[in-house]
Parts: C-alpha cells; structure tokens; sequence
DNA sequence: TATTAATCGTAACATACGTTACCATTAGAC
DNA sequence: GTCTAATGGTAACGTATGTTACGATTAATA
C-alpha cells in the first residue's frame, strides 16, 4: 500500500492542483466560489436558463445552484424571476454586470487551461482524455460509497 | 465552455467516480473513512509511527490525523499513547483488532484497484501516469487558491 | 539556567455541505 | 373539477471540514 504511488491518490492530486490552479484564477480577484463560477459560465451563452437546467449544465445539485444564485444574486450579477409559464421554475440571468464580470474571467480561465494542457504533448491529451473516461465508466458499474 | 468536454471536469469527474468506488469496498462493511482506511494503511506495515510521520504518509493534514484517530481508537483499531523520548509525539500503533481488519480490507482494496486499471491497456496506464504528473507538477507551479 | 522560540496535538469556533423536510405549484387520474 | 402524486426550490438541521488559538513540551539561545 504505497500511497504515493497509489492510482487513486495520484489521480486524487492532479485533481486537487489543477482545480485549485484554476480557482486561482477567479478565486481571490473576483471573489467568486466554483460552483458560482460554474453557474455564470453556463449563463454566458444563453438568455436565460430554468435553475433545474442550470444544475444539469453545471453538474450541479439543485441545493448548491440554489445557494450558488443567493449569492450570486447578491453580488449583483445574476437575476432571478419566476418563470411565467410555470411558476414553480425560476428563471435564471446573467446582469449586465454578470456579462461583465464573465466576459473578463472566460479568458484567463481558458489561457489558464491551456497553460496546463501545454504539459503535455498531443498524445498523452488523447490518451488521458481516453483513460479518464474508461476509468470513470469502470468506476461508475463498481458498488460505491456516497 | 463546454462543461463536459472540459479537461479539469472530466479529471474531477474521473477521480470522483474512482474515489467512490475505492470507498464503496469499505466505506459501507467497516464503517470507516477515507481518512480512516488511510491511516490503517500506514500503520499497516509498521509497527508503531509517529502521528506526524502518519501525517506525512497518508498526506494529511495533521487535524484530520487528530480525528481520524480519534474515532479509530473509539473503535478500538487503534492505541496512542506518549513518545517515552519527546513527550509532545504521540506514538500510534494497530490493535490486534486494527491488524485483523486491515487484513481483511487489503486485500479488496487492492482488487478493486486492479479491477479499476483493468479497463486500462498498458500503454494507457503509463500515459495516465505520466500525464497526471505532468499536469500536477505544472498546475503546483501556478498561483492557486487555498 | 532562564528565556524565548518552535513543535505537537487538540479544542473551539466558523463555515461549508449534504440530507431531510417542507411549501408552493402543477400534472395526472378519476 | 377534485384529489393525489410529482416537481422545483428553499429552509432547517446535523455533520464535516478548515482555521485559529491554545496548552503542553522541548529545543535554542543567551
């Protein structure tokens, strides 16, 4: 039982140092969290979004997009109003300061991705996007814990 | 931004699926946690450790050490006891109880962890490899959030 | 040796998080 | 239409987790 060898601890860390790398981004000069990072970037591009569509788009729960938009909504940056067809959906936008806000961090949020795909070549991109989704797929058949 | 093609979701994504999979052999039929299995591993192997050395091992922070052993000696699969030498140190060391159960939980570990890279071929494995430590190291090089 | 600084572990607090329960609303069955 | 079941969102609770502060002990420096 090495763990520094470990797969799941190895794979366990790159996760953490990539995410909190790209938090590091948005993190402290916007003040924002990832789950409400998460939810801006899926608003960017459409008008508007039911709160349930929200959650699916940003592999979300519906409990962290709902405490997510609180403090969005807060900060100003998204508005919610109840959906005019059916009123126990809400519908979800970005304000202008939301657009403003997104428009400024898309980018260093992509260089930043970029800058860390730039550790590897274009086979072992393709090869890990490969291996993540085969392992991921083994996991998900496998009896797990919640 | 396209969630679900996005590198950093897919590795969250991965390591999720595998950490629960991983857990699912002891989580439910030992009642232990992640942080508690790990501690048993580092213990395993050794005859009695330093809490900060298991700190070290299972790469925790020293507060979840605190209570990962605390709850391991309440089910009795631990001791602690005072470095005779440095009175601040606390010595741990397995039950015979802690012993039995690491014995019967290794073995699982180790064959879910197998069953995991099996859908895996070998130049994927080593690619993954190489790959995730590639993207850890470059991510540690930039600014992150805590 | 006396005094200060560093180390180890835990307590105590605040914050975050998941779960359950709940209210309002709508859809479906009759 | 009326009653029941399902859905969307939030509240309220308990548990987890990280942070800071602390007491105890030892090391370092004078």
């Amino acid at each position: 039982m090495n763990l520094p060898e470990f797969m799941p601890y190895r794979l366990a860390a790159a996760t953490d140092a990539v995410s909190r790398a790209l938090a590091g981004v948005y993190a402290d000069r916007f003040e924002l969290k990832r789950d409400e990072w998460r939810v801006l970037a899926q608003l960017a591009d459409v008008r508007e979004l039911k709160a349930t569509e929200l959650g699916l788009r940003a592999a979300l729960p519906k409990m962290q997009v709902s405490r997510a938009l609180t403090r969005l909504e807060e900060a100003g940056l998204i508005a919610r109003e109840p959906h005019p067809g059916d009123r126990r959906n809400l519908l979800v936008r970005l304000t202008a300061q939301g657009r403003a806000l997104y428009r400024k961090i898309e980018p260093l949020v992509l260089a930043r991705t970029a800058d860390l795909l730039d550790a590897l070549d274009a086979e072992e991109r393709r090869v890990l996007t490969r291996a993540l989704a085969k392992l991921e797929e083994r996991a998900l058949r496998l009896p797990a814990a919640p």
